[in-house]
DNA sequence: GTGAAAGCGCTAACAG
DNA sequence: CTGTTAGCGCTTTCAC
């Protein structure tokens, strides 16, 4: 009976004629939007209570253009497939939405292909978009900008009309390089992934300046850029190790085990031989050994802060545009 | 003017006007149901391409009874929230049904609670869905049977009825086993996790049956099942040492770092001193020093098959209810 | 405080 | 082959 009561998709209009009012009355009671009788709407909200009504967001949506969805675009490069970053964003998004009464739809788009981006703007799927991986010169972002879709982009840019959340990585960078250098490693190395990515140069960014905040030089061959998959990394690795570095920081933790890896083909230890340090705490670090120095954040909640900033912004409340996020650096025995 | 076209939102009667026909009949044109003229579906198709039009799919939703989306759930259990598993899934999901003209709405559940899930199907947000993390006793299962909702799940069931998409956890358990064992390994353990969820019982029913397959008993004292933690995963491997196991299977690789970390408290060397074993090869196995010998499946090609499987289903396309991805095995270093 | 009626954009009988 | 006419379930003026 559970069953058939779901099923029988009972409207508005039934409760009207169960209820012996008209259906605006019935709406303005689900609503609370307009003025109603205390009485009446405790009487119908009473109803529904007990039949189980639930009411079809399809049809509010052609009523008022809305959707109550929002997007969230996923990377789906290949070398990103697997960072769970974006999977805790997704976690956190998908709890505040859902406590907001929104729904997420997801999608994903490569550097260069976002068609199904644009399916979803093009078929009025959501009110507006999450964009999780903003890159230097993003095609989504001017999409998104040239068709007016509203948008929150999870990272940083220069643009202050793009409303952003994120944890600032140029000061996150800057402190731990800092930290390295104040601890004795004087010669200190960069492998960086793809630049393209915004995160990227922050962290690079960052880099350079926790050298500057100690007043130290850095040397270009300790800089290795674009290392975008496993082959570049150890190349950057090789010329690292040859210019006598003793200590390397990886922008991200895929970065981090493909330099690991390098390390331990070239039989050099870590701490002992050569310190290491990395970005964002996954489980690869967390239960490497030795444990892996790097800077920590709470990703989910930086996925709360982006739902709540898009549905605010959708429905018009105030919002600040730039919103940061925590970091937390955690020195473990990698840098030892 | 982009913009403006965009936003002006031209509607299947501005054509039907535009043209001097009617309303239905360009919506014929472009369903390509019902009977219309060679050139008049020419014409119309032309003017819409000619004005970027893109047809409402939220009045196509409320008319046909039909929202184009399917649910895909998630599992927000802590200690699977960096698992890439269903990351990969998702992705390939996502793939398909763009490329079948629907969308993915993305919620959250736990073992205990399906708040999420139940909003959407009340919502009637989706037109089906898909469990990416099947337990024993379901309750997601269960509301989904209850409301009449159609669904798959990625994993395996004895219920014939429900449809399911996976690699076979048994059989591939069992290989590992009897391979394991054939190589020379006398004594080998099970670390598991949670038997709750039915992936688990599988890997665990394939040990089991690995060790038939080659006449050998086990020794219970060398099974540790239901280590949903870290300390948990400790005690079992202390536990299995000290039974003098010379090999370790594990059922995940979360599990499986976990134990690599324990085993390095005790100072026993991979693979000199115990070998180890692992499911599913993700980033944190590919990169591990020694490499770790797993079992390896092209997870996208699981969600492109169930992301296939449920909309045909919903379109009442006739389909099988039981499709299995292939695995591979893969022996490295750490059980050499 | 409540109701009647129009309409969101599309589909689907039913006629012609 | 094409047009007319009703809806899908809800919101929203505009009267009363």
């Amino acid at each position: 009976m559970n069953k058939e009561d779901e099923l029988k998709n009972i409207t508005i209009s039934d409760i009207a004629q169960e209820l012996g009012i008209s259906k605006t009355t019935v709406s303005r009671a689900i609503s609370g939007k307009g003025r109603i009788g205390e009485d009446t709407r405790n009487r119908v909200l009473g109803y529904i209570e007990k039949c189980d009504y639930s009411p079809n967001f399809i049809a509010k949506s052609l009523a008022q253009s809305k959707t109550f969805n929002i997007a969230v675009i996923l990377p789906a490069d290949s070398n990103l497939i697997e960072t769970p970053f974006f999977q805790s964003c997704l976690m956190g998004i998908c709890e505040i939405t859902a406590s907001m009464d929104y729904d997420v739809v997801v999608a994903t788009t490569t550097e260069d292909d976002i068609t199904q981006l644009k399916r979803i703007i093009k078929n009025h799927k959501v009110d507006g978009v999450v964009l999780t991986r903003p890159l230097m010169n993003d095609i989504a972002i001017n999409y998104l900008k040239s068709t007016g879709t509203p948008f929150v982009i999870i990272g940083s840019m220069e643009n202050p009309e793009i409303i952003q959340i994120d944890s600032n990585h140029v000061t996150a960078c800057s402190d731990l390089t800092a930290l390295l250098l104040m601890s004795g490693n004087s010669s200190i190395g960069l492998v960086a992934g793809n630049l393209n990515h915004i995160v990227n140069q922050n962290r690079y960014e960052g880099f350079l300046d926790g050298f500057k905040k100690m007043n130290r030089q850095v040397n270009p061959g300790m800089v290795c850029l674009n290392c975008t998959n496993a082959i570049l990394v150890r190349q950057g690795v090789t010329q690292l190790i040859k210019n006598n570095v003793d200590c390397i920081i990886c922008t991200d933790d895929l970065i981090c085990s493909q330099t690991i890896t390098a390390l331990d083909e070239m039989k050099l230890r870590i701490p002992e031989e050569i310190k290491i340090a990395s970005f964002y705490n996954s489980m690869f670090l967390e239960h490497h050994h030795p444990p892996i120095t790097a800077l920590n954040v709470n990703v989910k909640e930086i996925g709360i802060k982006a739902g709540k900033q898009i549905i605010d912004f959708i429905n018009g409340n105030e919002i600040q545009t730039k919103a940061y996020v925590n970091y937390e650096l955690i020195m473990k025995e990698s840098t030892k």
